[in-house]
DNA sequence: CCACAATAGATGTATATACATCCATTGTGG
DNA sequence: CCACAATGGATGTATATACATCTATTGTGG
């Protein structure tokens, strides 16, 4: 019953290349995690605050280049698990984050699982690829969002 | 009012970085097809159609390694813009898809849009990053949806 | 100080994505 | 042939994602 697949065509447009490999990724950390009750995203939010420690929602957005206000949803979702405490700014309009205490305890719950995907992971690619593909990934986030519009 | 960022924290989470890279470049390809009115996921679908010729839903899938049941709403919307034409294979189950007209026309109509992100994007990189990336998103895709479950 | 531009998020809307479940069809053991 | 498992998609539901637009607040030129 187990997917012993081909090799996968190549696709020549490195987005769809990037989105393909997400899609796979995603899968694999997804199912990681499900017995934690944390979608990769989430988890992804617990690890960013639990680094950053307090910052805005605009900032988070950048750290995580994605639209701010993609993250009021998903925010809101794990405020009503009680992951995510905030407060207003001294600019009353900006909300700052960070981690609740049941999302520290959350974080922690699920890293065992997450370490164990990036083991697996790490073992198929080896050092290699490893190191290659999280500066590469890092450098493409940096540099599209970075130089966005040149002339 | 132009955006020169900062560089961007390391994300230690292989799936976090992945996805980050994803958003930023695939705000870089919608915006170059937006005036097409294609989202790179569209595009991908017209490409994908193009290269393969005619493939069943569950085929289709498969190459982008992606659910298949993801691909039955985003085949209505190209659908209805008359892109994609489909027939009943022997297994009457299946669903056989391949560009109608329209799509091949939308397909090359968006080319140029498309050959551009390529290439700026291209630039960014250089020709070691850029052949890096493309082996190694692949080889992800590949291993990760092959693999799946190992024990 | 005040009119007005700029910014931080919230909300409406559309697409992308997956999983659980369901239906129709196909394959299979007896 | 027939009961039943397996498979291909469709549908219901939930999250992820971005953009356009709106509101509240802040910054700024005069």
């Amino acid at each position: 019953m187990n997917d012993i697949h081909h090799e996968l065509p190549i696709l020549p447009c490195m987005c769809a290349s990037f989105r393909r490999a997400s899609r796979a990724l995603t899968q694999l950390y997804d199912e990681a995690l499900r017995p934690v009750g944390l979608r990769a995203t989430q988890f992804t939010i617990l690890q960013a605050l639990s680094l950053a420690g307090e910052v805005s929602q605009g900032g988070l957005a950048q750290i995580l280049a994605m639209d701010s206000t993609t993250l009021t949803r998903t925010l809101r979702i794990m405020g009503r698990e009680g992951w995510i405490a905030e407060r207003r700014g001294e600019d009353r309009r900006e909300r700052l984050l960070r981690l609740a205490k049941a999302g520290r305890h959350q974080f922690s719950r699920a890293l065992p699982s997450w370490e164990k995907a990036q083991a697996q992971l790490g073992r198929q690619l080896g050092d290699g690829r490893w190191h290659a593909l999280m500066k590469l990934t890092n450098e493409v986030a940096t540099m599209v969002t970075t130089q966005g519009g040149l002339s």
